[in-house]
DNA sequence: GTGTTTGCAAATTGTTTGCAGTAAC
DNA sequence: GTTACTGCAAACAATTTGCAAACAC
């Protein structure tokens, strides 16, 4: 755990007292939280800190690949600090719970190269869907 | 082409010109249009045609499962009117071009069942990530 | 000290809603 | 004739932006 702090660390991105707890917050396995739910949880270690100061850090740590922002369904985006771990994403349609899940083989070779138009392909991002266990 | 039509007239759609024009403008391979876009191509048709309604439409398309709704990138959601063969989107990450591409087998039966957790799992949505000719 | 980050509040963007009028079946 | 759809304008939600004050290095 919190190998994330010591990743930015020694990567020199300025530290404050801000960008260290929303670091604290998104830090860990199976978090998928909002912008919205990483300032209520920032909040309550740091009463004064703002939206737009999370944004800011948020936008930071994606644009670092520390953090990867995940369109999961309609609404505002969620960040997965498991940036390090190849893993793909399953989604409960009915609750919304998201649950990491790791990969048969390498999705990335999947596609065929007659299927790639010329395009370089570098990532490739997977969602299953479907209803958990407790909404089943 | 124009099979959309058809078909929607087929399930007994509430046809009006609003949503004819639609349709119409949804129609095609490798559309992917924001609710933006639909709107003004559908205003270059039927002058007073408003938002509100193109929304509309696009809930009922997608809640029919005549259009995929697709959530490529940051901003607005896009349209896929491709909803009966199953596909990918290949996307360009300098310019935001997307291609349906075809699957090498059914990533649904890529997730082994120890990664499912319980979930019924009923879909899934490949997204490749890439530099396409043009933009490399 | 210098330059980056913060907080605030206002602006933007994308989408939804309430409701009276209108049109499809 | 009923019921569902439309347009409008206003509400909403998520995110971004401009700028002066505050802080890290």
């Amino acid at each position: 755990m919190s190998d994330l702090l010591e990743r930015l660390r020694a990567r020199g991105w300025r530290m404050t007292s801000q960008r260290r707890v929303v670091a604290e917050v998104l830090d860990g396995d199976h978090v998928h939280l909002t912008a919205d739910e990483v300032h209520a949880r920032a909040v309550a270690r740091l009463p004064e800190i703002s939206r737009a100061t999370v944004y800011n850090a948020l936008g930071e740590l994606v644009s670092l690949g520390e953090v990867i922002e995940v369109s999961t369904d309609g609404r505002a985006k969620r960040y997965d600090p498991n940036a390090h771990r190849p893993h793909q994403h399953l989604v409960c349609s009915r609750c919304g719970t998201i649950r990491d899940v790791q990969p048969a083989g390498d999705p990335l070779t999947d596609l065929p190269t007659d299927q790639r138009f010329g395009f370089t392909v570098s990532a490739v991002e997977v969602t299953y869907r479907g209803v958990c266990p407790s909404c089943a």
